[in-house]
DNA sequence: GTCTATACGGTGATAGAC
DNA sequence: GTCTATCACCGTATAGAC
């Protein structure tokens, strides 16, 4: 994952990553079946912070505050030992389209399902108004792109996506 | 730049260029010198307004007020015809610095230099602050970001990156 | 300016010995 | 599980005719 991170997915060869591991490029193959295996094994078991978000809101009773509530759990789920994916992620952003298999597919499609069940909380939804409020739930990745190449410590970053996030949250609707 | 943007510069081949183009895959080798020469024509002119920024903050007084009129001055710059070279960015945010090319490197290290002007104008300057400043100058590729795949208009677009700005500004030492 | 033809290297992937 | 050897393929890039 760090290799797909700073020279990305397509410009990592299998022999580099061969190389990082000390075994030769052919015994990947007995490991994993393909290059994009080996990149969907990374990602196996994420995607279901979303969908668990999800179903809990279906159970929330509609109020004013909900959107809130929601996008601040939401944002509030990501930890220091996260940030990692994220960083592969706003560095490959094309490459989980790319995929089409199913492990590929999930975490866009449970984000896109996320966005789906918030936008109806919204109270005027202006297009504005829509991307402010995806801009809060990506404000991790926002705060993650703002912070790279600084030595800035992971839990700085946290902090500035959370306040982020209050305060875009507090801009919707204001137009 | 269409091609690059939707999928990915690396993923793009001159094959597939000189396809949409009409013509032989070799003709390109007439224009161009090579496939980094391609990218780098589509941005030979910009990288200019950060360093025109910057110029004009070193001639400004210092007060209380400045640090938000720069960064508004920043964010209000672009325009909708702006949006095509942000969405690539943000579609191949290691391609430039993988460049290691004159030009490549002058966008990168304009927008490094406007960051190291602006902090200092900090009034705290702590780790949260710094990104949050940085959030705030890179609205414009959050509010992109964030309104990719949907068919919201540019100028909303737009909009919420202003209004993003001027909130993410307003949370700057309020910790 | 555009074409055909080709060189050359690196890529993902496979076969099979150990 | 790891290795050597090899494969077909596609990439960028070049040579030279028209």
């Amino acid at each position: 994952m760090d290799l797909f991170t700073t020279k990305g997915y397509a410009a990592t060869s299998l022999r580099e990553i061969a190389e990082a591991l000390g075994i030769n490029k052919a015994s990947l193959y007995y490991h994993f079946r393909s290059k994009e295996d080996i990149l969907l094994s990374l990602f196996e078991d994420r995607g279901s912070e979303a969908e668990e978000l999800v179903t809990w809101l279906q159970d929330q009773p509609p109020g004013p505050g909900l959107l809130q509530t929601a996008v601040m759990r939401w944002v509030g789920s990501f930890s220091a030992d996260k940030l990692r994916g994220i960083r592969f992620l706003t560095a490959n952003p094309l490459v989980l389209r790319g995929t089409d298999s199913a492990a590929g597919d999930r975490i866009s499609a449970s984000l896109t399902q996320l966005v789906d069940s918030l936008e109806p909380l919204l109270p005027s939804r202006t297009g504005a108004d829509v991307v402010l409020l995806r801009m809060a739930i990506l404000s991790i990745n926002a705060a993650v792109e703002a912070a790279a190449g600084t030595d800035i410590p992971d839990q700085d970053i946290l902090d500035a996506a959370h306040r982020a996030a209050n305060r875009l949250l507090a801009e919707i609707g204001r137009s």
